[in-house]
RNA sequence: CGGGGUGUGGCUCAGUUUGGUAGAGCGCCACGUUCGGGACGUGGAAGUCGAAGGUUCAAAUCCUUUCACUCCGACCA
């Protein structure tokens, strides 16, 4: 805790944790507020995260073959009721329009919350055969849901997400799809944003609306509270048997196709923030980050100091890392503490001292740790030390969850876990959904995670009502 | 949707109790000196006090209404 704080504007983690993310969401220009509630304003140093984190996982989705689309952002009301547990879960929070013009609408527009609906119509008019199948559909669109607590990222109004819509011939084929999909997410949380989380199966209290199993993986931030990071559902025929979506077999018998949606969003960047960040502000992925290398030239004014600078950016420009050169008239000093608040995973400092023995200095956003490293082969040393950042990151990650996941056996320990030591809480459970509700009640808000993919045997019987257990769950209350 | 808090130059806030016609720091602009952990000097621009109504000779200040944001809960990606 003897850490030398140096950026003094941002109110410290252990202060105040809300007012910390507020701090660096708004000091490190991702986002504004708007004047209309719960938007808000993606700023370009934001967007640009998010058009890295879109790029990387288009790229992951294409290679599996999906395509990308684009439906309507308003669903009719009719279409939207057309399958019962789907409307009554979002109906709630739906936005909706009911003047066009100067005219009343005869019927309203719900303003997409998700597009489950508008993806079961489109397909039940193109999907005729089984040579028709599969269907992978992805789409990258806003959406909205009219929520009555918000927060930058973590919880708006109004989000970016992508939503994948698949159609399968068998029900097998539509729960690996499923599953896979999970194992996208997992896979580019671990190496793109460097947030190894645990992933797994929602109850069915917690599962989607509409679906039979949601799987979902679950980031622990760093003050060891949960955020749903991204969920994959399998629907089995139930929207295909509402929408009326049939294909002709090869056996020549009419079917239902089996469905699965996915799903992240720009909630994401709130997971970046409160997982990697510190005091001083943002760490940001490397892998993600607009900037990955800042360069800030010492003495600037000196003769030839600019000019190397901006050499050494083309150089490692020229080798795919994204650089810049801020040739600011700001000081070094304040340099420094700037780009820490951003986050930028390396800063390369160079003057005419460096210059005189052909070398710069690297001090990583991480280790803070400062190298003395020669010109020559730059890029190469930059690259090594970029990965170095991404690894450190992957390892603060896992030991903070580590540090901050419990094993409870019966009550007194889970009562324990769930007053004094924030975190998830590793429990076994009865399947019941009754005592998901009284473990909520009893400890003020902590849920149900997931059921962990590598259940582990802690116990005989639930944490909760003494039954024989069935499941081992993961708890911890959520953003 | 319930409970609390806050709205005053771009930002953070003082001024409100005890009405008298708006201040500070930071930031911004210009010039000069600086430049290896948020530099300094000089000069300058910028607010009608969230909004509406009321009381008063006079309202940032008192009263009423309203809106927005924010925090804590319940609800939810």
């Amino acid at each position: 805790m003897a850490e030398k704080k140096l950026v003094e504007s941002i109110t410290s983690m252990d202060v105040d944790f809300a007012q910390w993310y507020t701090d660096v969401v708004r000091k490190a220009e991702l986002a504004d507020y708007s004047g209309v509630k719960g938007c808000m304003i993606i700023r370009p140093y934001g967007y640009a995260i998010w058009e890295n984190i879109q790029k990387d996982l288009d790229e992951r989705f294409k290679a599996l073959g999906h395509e990308n689309v684009y439906m309507p952002m308003f669903i009719p009301e009719s279409l939207l009721q057309k399958e019962k547990d789907h409307v009554e879960g979002f109906a709630p929070e739906c936005a909706w329009v009911t003047v066009g013009g100067e005219n009343k609408l005869a019927e309203r527009l719900c303003v997409r919350p998700t597009s489950e609906t508008l993806f079961c119509e489109h397909f039940k008019n193109i999907i005729q055969s089984y040579r028709d199948l599969p269907k992978l559909y992805n789409q990258w669109v806003n959406v909205v849901r009219w929520e009555k607590t918000t927060r930058p990222f973590l919880r708006t109004s109004e989000f970016l997400w992508q939503e994948g819509h698949t159609m399968h011939a068998t029900e097998e084929e539509a729960r690996t799809e499923t599953l896979q999909m999970l194992k996208v997410y997992e896979d580019f949380y671990r190496d793109t944003l460097a947030i190894p989380a645990v992933t797994g199966r929602k109850t069915e209290k917690e599962k989607f609306a509409g679906a039979m199993e949601t799987y979902t993986i679950e980031p622990m931030m760093h003050n060891g509270v949960a955020l749903q990071g991204g969920t994959t559902h399998y629907f089995g025929d139930g929207f295909a048997k509402a929408f009326d979506i049939t294909f002709t077999d090869k056996d020549n018998t009419v079917k239902y196709p089996h469905q699965t949606s996915w799903g992240v969003s720009t909630r994401m960047i709130g997971a970046i923030i409160m997982t990697h960040g510190d005091n001083n502000g943002l760490i940001l992925p490397p892998k993600v980050a607009p900037i990955q290398v800042v360069i800030v030239p010492v003495q600037m004014h000196k003769e030839g100091v600019l000019e190397k600078a901006q050499q050494v950016a083309d150089a490692l420009r020229a080798a795919g890392i994204r650089v810049k050169l801020d040739s600011s008239d700001n000081s070094p000093g304040w340099k420094f503490a700037e780009y820490e608040m951003k986050g930028v995973p390396v800063r390369l400092e160079i003057g005419p001292r460096d210059i005189e023995n052909n070398s710069c200095v690297l001090v990583s956003r991480v280790s803070r740790s400062k190298n003395f490293v020669s010109l020559d082969g730059l890029a190469d040393t930059v690259k090594e030390m970029l990965t170095t950042v991404h690894n450190e990151l992957v390892d603060r990650v896992k030991k903070n969850v580590e540090a901050k996941t419990h094993i409870a056996t019966n009550w007194e320990e889970f009562a324990d876990h769930a007053e004094n030591h924030p975190g998830f809480i590793k429990a076994m459970w009865c399947g019941e959904t009754e005592c998901e509700e009284k473990v909520k009640e009893l400890t003020g808000g902590v849920k149900s995670r997931c059921i962990p993919f590598n259940e582990e045997n802690l116990a005989p019987t639930c944490v909760c009502c003494g039954k024989p257990a069935k499941h081992m769950l993961v708890w911890g209350r959520q953003y």
